[in-house]
DNA sequence: CGTGGTGTAATAAAGTCCCTTACAAAAAAT
DNA sequence: ATTTTTTGTAAGGGACTTTATTACACCACG
């Protein structure tokens, strides 16, 4: 069978999820164009998604990180553990930093930004599923500077030790650094020893980055 | 000309602009499939949509508000001082009222949300040229509500200025003041001054705290 | 026994924040 | 129709923060 018709038999299926359907049709477009790729199916959220990965078995699915409401990043871990041999290459149209890395550490296989070129969306698909992993060069770059300091534990802020993570916490209730030095008796200094500290291990650069990464970790992570 | 074959003489031209390619692709389909409108083009940003809006006349505009860095508000209020006759729908992936009243405000004739079912959007084109206004129930009753007291005393957020809500999202997305002034082309004088109008407003006296808060509006809105 | 991470803190230069002022254009109020 | 307020833009200057670099004692791990 195979031989009669390989062109066809070898196509790989792909699942998208996304809420909007205007981006669902979009990627229709685009990923029908190519003969190597068709598109099995689509679904708006998550609930959708795993019925259609148990149903049609896709070689990969592509999934919107924001699923109106839902987490995009939840769907990843779900699929991750009920269909561990189906790829996912995760679309967002956030700034790329914030959630690559998050979303490689709990299964997808390849980060690509939305506002990129539809190109780069078709090599990514042909990349993971030739077994490879997918991210933009900034996105590797960061991933390595993370991970320098990061025995394969994984998170970064598990890399903290006790007095940088207290700092971290309070620097994430929007508290300033001459408020954290109050509230644990220490010198203006040294707390700001610790933020650069922090700063170092997380492979952040700027202090609102800091800030941002802070707050995040304190409404919950969940993203 | 026209005796011959009145359908396709009579049919609408729409422009789509919209920094996604495949969001652009899903509402040319949708759109394409509706026999009294055609799709005459489309654009990324808002220099090409410009172009293209002395080019091909559209009889309406399709704006997606959020054009990464561009802010698709500065494109209605262009289309709306340089081509006065052309109509505009901004399309928008917030749920917010926000946005919808700025926009009307500034000369857009409809909004629509794109999780919206896209039926929605083809009544609210067909409504907009005809003639009508387009705006869900909600948002017509908030605005109506806003109309009779333009007080803002439920959400601080609505007192900000156009450019002032420009910097306080770019602030929730971790840039900094000199990024920011960077990407708006202003001075980093100008954007401490929104800073602290924002400041002001939201009646937020640290740094700090502003972050914080415009991190969280950036991350759900509703936390 | 030294090597390295942790807790503490300082100095100095660069940068940011905050308050104040300014002024033209647009919008709202009177 | 004219006055007042808001918006968009920007600067000056003092206070404060950040960043980079250095220091040193302490404890632990190999």
């Amino acid at each position: 069978m195979s031989a009669t018709n390989p062109a066809k038999s070898s196509r790989s299926k792909i699942l998208i999820v996304d809420d909007h359907a205007y981006v669902r049709q979009g990627l229709r477009e685009f990923i029908g164009r190519e003969d190597d790729l068709v598109v099995c199916g689509d679904a708006e959220g998550r609930t959708e998604a795993l019925k259609l990965c148990a149903e049609v078995s896709p070689h990969l699915v592509l999934i919107d990180l924001s699923l109106g409401g839902e987490s995009g990043i939840d769907l990843v871990k779900d699929i991750a553990i009920q269909f561990p041999k189906i790829k996912m290459i995760v679309l967002s149209m956030q700034d790329e930093m914030l959630y690559a890395e998050r979303v490689l550490r709990v299964g997808a296989l390849g980060y690509v930004n939305k506002s990129d070129h539809p190109g780069q969306l078709i090599d990514a698909i042909r990349c993971v599923l030739s077994g490879g992993i997918y991210a933009s060069e900034a996105v590797k770059q960061r991933i390595m500077q993370t991970m320098r300091h990061v025995d394969a534990g994984g998170d970064p802020i598990g890399s903290l030790s006790d007095r940088e993570l207290t700092v971290f916490e309070k620097i994430g209730q929007g508290q300033g650094t001459a408020d954290i030095a109050e509230s644990m008796n220490l010198s203006i200094k040294t707390v700001e020893t610790y933020r650069s500290r922090i700063k170092t291990k997380l492979g952040v650069d700027s202090s609102t980055e800091l800030l941002q990464r802070a707050v995040q970790w304190i409404l919950g992570q969940k993203v």
